[in-house]
DNA sequence: AGCTTTTTCTCGACAGTCGAGAAAATTAAT
DNA sequence: ATTAATTTTCTCGACTGTCGAGAAAAAGCT
């Protein structure tokens, strides 16, 4: 939508243009910054004293880049300027991170989970009393928190607030931000993980590039099966989307799954479905709740070593997976796919079965076979993709708006 | 991605606002484009003036609208200040359509096919001819035809240029801007034309709603099954996307459909699809390249009569759709369909088909089915598709940035 | 101390928006 | 026939912002 334009939105603008170039590379100088921005010089200083007196910019000064002249000035975030809470909702933990301003993680708490039924008020409560913990250890006072990043599996509506389906709560739903922000005046977000992996997967691999990726997706094989995209249309911000591919249909009046429909992929390519093929268990048998992954792990040995039902039991699960990727690229067109999580431990044994998957679909038959890579460390690609979200969200909506009655001695 | 901003562009964004403004009703005084851009009564002023200069733009006088007071000037489109082009690529026939400025046709020539096989080169040359007549009859000059849209079925690939895949022209691929770009200086795009069907249902609808439909989906049946979706984020202009949803996989190694895959959705809701399964064809048989609608709409007639093939025939195609959509609602969130094309003759007996495959999917479940309609008249949604992509990129892209060198006597 | 180099900062010109109120063009009233 | 009222357009000066050029600053080198 276009909206009117003034002069002051032109401020507004180029501010955020001066913090997301900070963002980028903490730590330049005014020319950097210039050239970075493509901003006029007169224009850097306007913009980089204003952000000095709203104590949201410090600088410090280094020698030259070409041994002599005047010295140059580094501009850097200042740490304090503001903090941002994460809280990564997972089956088994709950884990709470402070950040400050710079993006330094300055405290962490974690807490164990027990898997029994939770109502979603314990759980609640249980969020806020651990947030409360978290600012007052990390020292942070709640109005310097602007902003709270949630991350979960399941179903997430795409208010970003609402947790709609989650293997931890079934179908009892929260809305996070009717939840916290009584208590803060954060802003709360919420996302699916994996949303949060591929859009930081985008941004490295853009960097990587020099030039931003149009599509990418990012699965997460776990004990369930969660899809993060990335879109990138010309001249417009990436816009990421973590759409309900678990439970997607692959196979109609198929399989049971978890959530109690039928034919879902994760009920073929979840843990609890790979241990049921490969112990010939009826695939209409309520699954597991919670699969160890030693056991998945067990019969991927057993796969290796040839046997026959074990190996069907992870090609199986390709299918699902292969025929979920094609039907995927037919709605989106083609991206590459990378592959995150526990999981990714048996990718070679799933890749027969992925590959004839995607082969069936015409679209790929046309365009050629996604690029397809694997990840580890999905942990820290889920800090990042919380640190990305939440970082140029302060800068666009809470710094870069200059807020009048600002600035004072530091 | 955020670019640098000067004053210069505040002007080209505000010009293009009562650009916006002024296409969505025609003939607007100084008062009420104020009130509509919400920009200051100078600012408009200022504007007006410069894109009368321009020649963009003329007045007329009428009466104040509280019958007395001074009169209001009126501010219209100039019908010469551009013109845009349309071609309409269906199996059977070639339309070519020349539109002015304010979006009124002109002139239309429309060509019969032989649905032989052509040459890529032959169908280019063909176009090309066709356009020369078009702007001659037109009588308009090659220099004011600003914009060229092609729309198609089959596969689209996402430069907006390349025709990848048509029941046509097979996999022989065109790209349309190399084919016309150098007998006309004119921005040439293609689109897929349920995209231009979505498009414009959505702005449509979002227009009688009183604002922006945050998602649809147009379902165009036809000889061919060709989806499009449009995306209305906040703050964004929406996005229309029109993915290859006739030749997802329906059902991995199923029927046989006329790409030469096995499984896709048309081949169990094309019209040929449709009169295999009546006619117990084995659904490994290589399907008739056209069938009459006449054909189908016997086995609709024989279906509402009770026969039970019949009835199945049409049920296995809607539960294909069914299933589709509930794919495309797991990846996409909940959003309405409407079913164009001459096949919503047939929707009542689909019906039961789509309900069940749309049933199975988990998202449907805890959001509910989503809404679905139909709307006749698909060829008049095609061209208003086709006006709004085309009129608001000549506004955005030729007309908002001011051109300088420009102005003269009217 | 003076020159060179590198970098930051300042100044005046220019482009654009805005609100207020003047000006214009008409009808209604006297 | 004037004058008043009314509605609408247009103009003026203040303000915000960007830009390029060149001044100023702060160092090393000779």
């Amino acid at each position: 939508m276009l909206t009117k334009s003034s002069t002051e939105l032109i401020r507004q603008q180029n501010r955020a243009l001066v913090l997301v170039a900070l963002r980028r590379r903490n730590g330049q100088s005014h020319t950097d910054l210039g050239i970075e921005t493509g901003l006029a010089s007169a224009t850097v200083t306007a913009i980089t004293q204003e952000l000095e007196n709203e104590n949201i910019i410090e600088r410090t000064v280094a020698p030259p880049a070409g041994g002599r002249g005047r010295p140059r000035i580094l501009f850097k975030q200042r740490r304090s300027a503001a903090y941002a809470a994460f809280v990564r909702i997972s089956s088994d933990v709950l884990q709470y991170s402070m950040v400050d301003y710079s993006g330094t993680l300055i405290y962490r708490i974690e807490e164990k989970r027990d898997n029994a039924g939770q109502t979603v008020e314990a759980f609640a409560a249980d969020i806020r009393a651990a947030l409360g913990r978290l600012a007052e250890k990390s020292r942070v006072s709640p109005s310097d928190l602007k902003a709270i990043s949630i991350s979960s599996k399941g179903l997430v509506a795409d208010d970003n607030t609402t947790l709609l389906w989650s293997s931890v709560l079934g179908s009892q739903q929260i809305n996070m931000r009717k939840t916290l922000e009584p208590d803060w005046q954060a802003k709360v977000t919420l996302n699916h993980e994996s949303l949060l992996v591929a859009s930081a997967l985008h941004t490295s691999l853009s960097r990587k590039e020099g030039k931003p990726i149009p599509r990418l997706a990012a699965l997460s094989l776990g004990h369930s099966i969660g899809l993060g995209v990335v879109h990138a249309d010309t001249y417009e911000s990436p816009r990421a989307r973590a759409p309900g591919f678990g439970h997607m249909i692959h196979s109609h009046g198929g399989a049971l799954c978890r959530c109690g429909s039928y034919g879902c992929i994760e009920a073929y390519a979840g843990s609890y479905a790979i241990l049921r093929a490969a112990f010939k268990v009826p695939a209409t048998t309520l699954p597991a709740n919670f699969v160890p992954f030693i056991e998945v792990e067990k019969i991927a040995v057993q796969a290796r070593q040839g046997d026959r039902l074990a190996k069907s039991a992870f090609r199986e699960a390709g299918t699902a997976i292969g025929n979920g990727l094609a039907r995927l690229i037919s709605l989106h067109g083609k991206m590459p796919v990378v592959f995150t999580g526990p999981g990714v431990r048996f990718f070679d044994l799933m890749r027969p079965g992925i590959d004839e998957g995607l082969s069936a679909s015409l679209g790929v038959q046309i365009e050629g076979p996604p690029e397809m890579s694997t990840s580890l460390d999905e942990e820290r690609l889920v800090f990042e993709g919380h640190l990305n979200h939440t970082m140029s969200a302060i800068d666009r909506d809470v710094i870069a708006p200059k807020i009048l009655g600002q600035g004072g001695t530091p």
